[in-house]
DNA sequence: TGAATTTAGTTGCAAATGATACTACCTTGC
DNA sequence: GCAAGGTAGTATCATTTGCAACTAAATTCA
């Protein structure tokens, strides 16, 4: 083995080693905590907004009221974290409940006029960090990055969904 | 406001409006979330290990003996979750810690014996769990990926530093 | 109908996390 | 060689998080 190929770390195992420092799951953790840490302390200090509360004001800022379930499903937050963020939101004025027609069991949640004014500083800024993010990706890069993070979504889920081999 | 253009959820504010289920961090964060969790609960259940625990392991694997301090750099970890799975890992004989030579505050950090087993155990676990999220990805698209994800982290770095502003 | 199951949302509690402060040691500059 | 300041690592405490249990309402289906 004096061939300086098999270097510590890794056994016969044949591929090619790991390294955390190229372990795409590490990649991308790193890249979405660095991405996020900026705003999530731009939006903590400004607005005295958890970056849970954020999403709930930016899906309802979409427009449409959603119950919890709906906004659990658009922001891919548990039901558990919802329901903290939208008590905070209401306790804050921001948001309002009202019962659903349909459902005695759920709330239509919207933002209500203080909700939707914080929302109305919030996006712009919001879309400015990403564009600073995004400075120098031209839009075939920006298209593409979008489409590879789409696909590895859709993996993940799919092996989420019958891999529990792993 | 009779006029049906202004929809509700973005003002004059010009641009595209915010939508959370493009927003790129949010993205990132719903992505490496996915990637990361069937992973996760995998090595909680098969080794007991934390997400942490794995990344010190991880790195050493790779062979070195590392400071805490160096561990905190090669995992991207801050010192206190270091400490603390540092302290995990030795009590359950995966590591081991030896006084520096050259400084009497640090330690070495090393693999044991059944350290090293357990990282041969988890070592091709984690590249197959690669492999299988990577599947349908051609050779190109991996480095595009790669090169994406990295320049996105330099751009985050860079606005962390300066643009306080944010 | 009406028992059994499922779902919406909340609460309580245990564990994880993060900021801060602390000890021990090192380094710098005088 | 020693005071002032910085760094390695740990401990402490408050906050956050996640799980499981719970209530109330809807749905299923015999």
């Amino acid at each position: 083995m004096a061939d300086g190929t098999d270097r510590p770390g890794h056994g016969a195992g044949g591929g090619r080693p790991l390294r955390l420092s190229a372990y795409l799951p590490y990649r991308l953790s790193v890249a979405s905590n660095k991405a996020s840490s900026i705003i999530a302390r731009a939006y903590q200090a400004r607005f005295g907004l958890t970056i849970w509360e954020w999403r709930v004001i930016a899906v309802l800022g979409e427009g449409a009221a959603l119950t919890a379930q709906a906004i659990c499903e658009a922001t891919a937050m548990d039901k558990v974290t919802v329901s903290r963020a939208i008590r905070a939101l209401d306790e804050r004025g921001l948001i309002a409940r009202t019962p659903s027609a349909t459902d005695r069991r759920a709330s239509d949640v919207a933002l209500t006029k203080e909700g939707r004014a914080v929302y109305q500083d919030i996006a712009p800024l919001a879309l400015d960090y990403e564009r600073a993010l995004l400075d120098g990706f031209s839009a075939d890069e920006r298209a593409r990055l979008s489409d590879l993070l789409e696909r590895l979504e859709a993996r993940a889920d799919a092996l989420n969904a019958d891999g529990d081999g792993f």
